[in-house]
DNA sequence: GTTAGCACTCTCCCCATGAGAGTGCTAATT
DNA sequence: AATTAGCACTCTCATGGGGAGAGTGCTAAC
């Protein structure tokens, strides 16, 4: 355990590092903070924090900047958190309902506000349930033979795929086909949906039942992302040298996210923090990520999630993903009633 | 007019300076294309090219890179076309039928592999028409008050929105609701919806009505882009300084994008080449754009593009981007019938 | 019209150098 | 026993001076 005095020093040192990205001396801290020790007694404190491995040096002779645990006991035990003010929260509501409705539009730009809140990259997924169900099917006549199937899901979701019909079908030959299928099929998942589709004694029906089931496990499988504030997170000195700056380019992508944003299943209803080689992916070994869930459990949830340097604003960020995270199982309330 | 070997050192000048990304020498030119002239031969007929606008210097002594109506010229008389091989082609089309149905999943994929054709930043829309159409309207219960409204327009797209109904209507009653508002208003532009709107003698189906209108017009204002190949077009040399790749990384979102993409409006079946400044936007001052439509006139249309720096290798490019709208009609008109 | 030759220019890499920042240690002080 | 002043030592980083090399432009000869 440390002491009093060696833990607010690791404070200073990990505020004073987020901030300038530049290794923190002796003198620094002395200077800034008017501390009323020498820098002698502070390189003295220096040196056992970095005996036990909160801290290290760059090289022999630089300022200190803060290891991996020295962050995560800086975020569980010293930060102090920047609470949302009422000007933020007013100014965020505010653009939240001037936004087109639509889940879409509104999961969009919390992203974007949440981004430029933070400085960082950040990303939200639409909200799905573990296992889909379908709400409604419905058939629209393209031509002689095809068709677009459109399902609509549970989670609000809408999934379409064009299949093929009998030639002599038309629109209302395929309205009474749509209604005798959602009749058997309506809140049904895809494993019960594949379970009735031999019932039907129409073949069409019977093919076209399996298509519903396929599009509506198709839904479970593709969350969409929306990632907002790359370049925001790319002006920070970490990404100084174009290989780390392509590295990270190539990393936020949609496809690459999707499986890095994956494991927040703790129970857990405010923000996690996954400090550097705490994530699986190995890409994120330089990165933190705040990641929380959104919606009420049992129903459709999603993740929103910050990204950005292990050197990140904590006592800024967190309180702002998890203030996002409630905004959002709010508004998910509000439209699932 | 250039005289024909002025006009074959140009050709080699360019072919030189997209393959190397370095100044070309005289030295270079006539060891590399065993040129039975000597090097101040050469020299003076760079100068002369120079004289005319079609190449410049970085500085007094090196060698010559070419000048945007270098590459124009270029373009329309020098260059040489590498057609696709039909073992690229068969690939090509091996890994479109292999895909997961679903247009939308095309026109990712075609981004994809155009983008790794290239080597470059691939940019596809999805297909609208210049005033789209309601082929389907369907009302979906969500809560008790409220449904989704969710429209399938004439150029395969779906949209979607949430709207109140009245408290006591159920699943079947939207059901008979949507059949009356599609029997009146299917195949309607938003103009025609809005002026049949008034005649619905139920209040809630002129609402509706009204509703549905903007539904359809919002599918004509935002165009979705696939969007590719970034990495690869931030590897070339062109964004060898941090500065000019996040310039980069800014301007190659969607938002951006978009507004550059507009204006294709030529009735070329091929595809345009705009060289630097003769794209519209600021940003694209060093950028090439090649861009095609796809889709049949009078259908819906949308753009493939090529984006990369200048210095580009237009004759492979060029024939990539007219293959692939081709491909891509084709594709539109399967679907279409 | 072409070419050899050559002076001249400009870039780029390398390296030495020195200033500056910061530490770690020792010995003195409280 | 903790703190501090003092100082040697280390490492980075910015600076600038060469020098090599690449390439041109010009002149004079072919």
């Amino acid at each position: 355990m440390l002491t009093q005095r060696r833990a607010d020093i690791l404070n200073l040192v990990v505020d004073e590092y987020i901030d300038t990205a530049a290794p923190v001396s002796s003198r620094a801290l002395v200077d800034r903070h008017n501390l009323d020790v020498s820098t002698a007694t502070v390189r003295n404190e220096l040196a056992a924090l970095e005996q036990e491995g909160y801290i290290t040096h760059p090289y022999t002779s630089a300022g200190r900047i803060p290891s991996n645990s020295g962050y995560r006991f800086y975020v569980e035990r010293l930060m102090a958190e920047q609470p949302i003010g009422a000007d933020e929260r007013r100014t965020i509501e505010h653009q939240f309902y001037q936004a087109p409705p639509g889940l879409d539009e509104w999961l969009e730009l919390a992203a974007s506000i949440l981004a430029s809140a933070v400085g960082n990259v950040a990303v939200v997924t639409r909200p799905q349930r573990p296992v889909p169900h379908l709400r409604q099917a419905q058939l629209v006549h393209l031509r002689p033979g095809s068709a677009l199937l459109v399902g609509v899901l549970d989670d609000g979701s809408v999934q379409e795929r064009i299949v093929s019909v009998a030639e002599s079908e038309d629109q209302a030959a395929l309205l009474t086909r749509a209604a005798r299928l959602n009749d058997r099929l309506s809140l049904s998942d895809p494993e019960r949906i594949r379970a009735i589709a031999p019932q039907f004694e129409d073949d069409d029906d019977h093919r076209l039942a399996l298509e519903i089931a396929d599009l509506v496990a198709e839904g479970a499988s593709a969350a969409q992302l929306f990632i907002e504030g790359v370049r925001a997170a790319l002006e920070q000195p970490e990404f100084s040298t174009t290989d780390r700056m392509l590295d990270a380019v190539q990393h936020l992508e949609a496809y690459e996210l999707r499986g890095a944003l994956r494991p927040p299943r703790s129970a857990d209803p405010g923000a996690r923090v996954l400090i550097g080689d705490e994530n699986e992916r190995d890409w994120l070994r330089d990165w933190t990520m705040v990641i929380s869930r959104f919606g009420e459990p049992g129903g459709a949830v999603g993740s929103v999630a910050v990204l950005g340097p292990t050197r990140m604003h904590y006592g800024h960020t967190i309180p702002r993903v998890r203030y996002f995270a409630r905004l959002m199982t709010d508004l998910l309330n509000e439209l699932d009633g």
